[in-house]
This record gives C-alpha cells, sequence and structure tokens, in this order.
DNA sequence: AATATTGTACGAAAAAAATCGTAGATTAAG
DNA sequence: CTTAATCTACGATTTTTTTCGTACAATATT
C-alpha cells in the first residue's frame, strides 16, 4: 500500500480545502472571493496557498488553460478524520466522548440532528461487538 | 480588562494546561518532565513558555518560594468549548453533528461511553420538544 | 567555604505560516 | 493596435510560534 502520508493542512490550507469541497473544482480567484466572504485576503495570497498546497499535495490543478483550476486531492472524510484524532488528542487528552458530549451540550444542534445521532447510537449499540471492528 | 479575552491558546501552550489540568499546580520541572514523556522539549522552552503564557493570562503563578508554581488560569472546559468551536467551524464546516457521526463512528467509543452519550442525547431531547406532540 | 546544582529572566535565533509586491505573459477592451 | 485587466510565478517580508543560550541568583552538596 503506497500509504497516505497526507500532510497535515495548516488553518489557512483548511480555510482552502473548505472551499473545495463545497463548492467543487474552482479558480483562485473563486476560492479567494469565498475567503474574501469572511475575512480580507489578498489575492495573492490565495494564489500563493495554493501553490504550496498544490507542492504538498493537498490540491490537484488543471493547468490547460491559461486560469487553472484548482480541486482538492485529498478527501473530506479522510482529512476531517485526521484532523479530528489530533485535535481530539491535543484538546480532550484522548477522550473522544468528552468532546462529542461538550460538542452536543452547547445547545446548538437542532432537533434533526439530535435524531440522527441518535440512530447512529443505536446502530452502534445493536452490534453489540466488543471487539473493534475495522 | 473587566472582561475575560481568553487569548486562544496555540498548540504548545494547550499541551501545558493539559498537564495543569490533570495534574493540578506545578514547577517547570514537573510540567517539563510530563511533557518530555512525549516528545523532547528543552527545560528552558518550558520556562520560557509559561512565562509567555502567564503574560497572555492563560496561567498564574505562585512565586513566593525560589521554585515557582504555576497553575491554570481557564478552565478546561471553557477553553475546550472554545476551541471546539472554532474547530467545528475550519474542520467540519460549522456542523457539529458531522464532527460528532465522525467521532463516534470510527469504533473507538466504548459501550459504556455510548451510553452516556445517550443519556445526554435523552434530556437533550426532553428540555427542548419542538415538534412533540406536546 | 568552595563547588555543583537548580532555578528564573530574557534576548534572540530558528522554524513555521501567512502575506504581499512585482515582473512578465496572456487575453479582453477600446 | 494600444491600453487595460487578469493571471501565474516566485522571491521576499512579516507575523506567529517554538526553541534555545547565557547570565546570574539562590540553594544544596561535599
Amino acid at each position: 500500500m503506497p500509504d497516505t502520508p497526507i500532510p497535515k493542512p495548516t488553518e489557512s490550507e483548511l480555510e482552502i480545502l473548505q472551499v473545495l469541497w463545497q463548492q467543487g473544482p474552482s479558480t483562485v480567484r473563486f476560492v479567494n472571493d469565498e475567503l474574501n466572504r469572511k475575512r480580507e485576503v489578498g489575492y495573492t495570497t490565495t494564489l500563493k496557498l495554493l501553490q504550496l498546497m498544490l507542492d504538498k499535495g493537498l490540491v490537484l490543478r488543471d493547468d490547460d488553460a491559461r486560469t487553472h483550476i484548482y480541486r482538492a486531492a485529498v478527501r473530506q472524510e479522510e482529512t476531517q478524520s485526521l484532523l479530528l484524532d489530533r485535535f481530539v488528542e491535543q484538546a480532550f487528552g484522548g477522550s473522544a466522548m468528552k468532546l462529542v458530549m461538550q460538542a452536543l451540550g452547547n445547545g446548538r444542534t437542532s432537533q434533526a440532528e439530535l435524531e440522527q445521532i441518535r440512530n447512529l447510537l443505536n446502530e452502534l449499540g445493536e452490534n453489540d461487538h466488543p471487539n473493534a471492528d475495522k
């Protein structure tokens, strides 16, 4: 297996990945505009970031046309999983449960969402597998 | 200064807070030893960090004795909550649910823990019935 | 008492991340 | 055609974070 040495994206890089994941393949201009909806970022800054991300293998690009098109090279779930692990470790001393409790506890999760989680819990519970899967 | 503009702790600072939260008020030496259980860190590095954290208001210290004693100045839950919000925003585009689903989904949470979460969900459900028949 | 150990203060270097400016090429507008 | 607008490349600067070296004071050891 070629393994997955996904380099950990920085915060800024993550912002960009977020755009690419949600909006699909985009031009630098578009990504930059999206970023600027939240905070001011210079065009060349975004460009540079994307270029660095290309080097790191975080994104791919189509440079057939003069205006290049970038797209995420890492899958969202994978990356989130990676970041989540680190975050749980760092901020919650490794306890995913404490994190979840806190995430659910701050009253920002809708009824429908809570329902979904309930369903997931049921699935997990029914399997009743003492041994860890996969 | 009246308010609590808790400055966001960096990763290293978080590591230290983790120690202080878990072990209680400690000397630089102790904190450093704890950190070194995971990775190599120089003594003065830890010292410096703690001093910076003191400036930022992240920790307090008792310097009556020659060997100072540091303790966390920010509460664990508060800080975790702060970090969690940012993390959810950054890595999960604001959806706490997606984060939770992922955290629970990768088979690292025990039955007992799942049970606790179930209980929390029940509480949350009862407090707030937007669509329940009553 | 002399020496070694342990501690703080603090400047500053090193490393990591983010930001920007400018040059030069290509395309669009006038 | 000429000018303006758009785009990439990329060096370089700025900012943030981490790490360390050194000076010097207090305490412990022999």
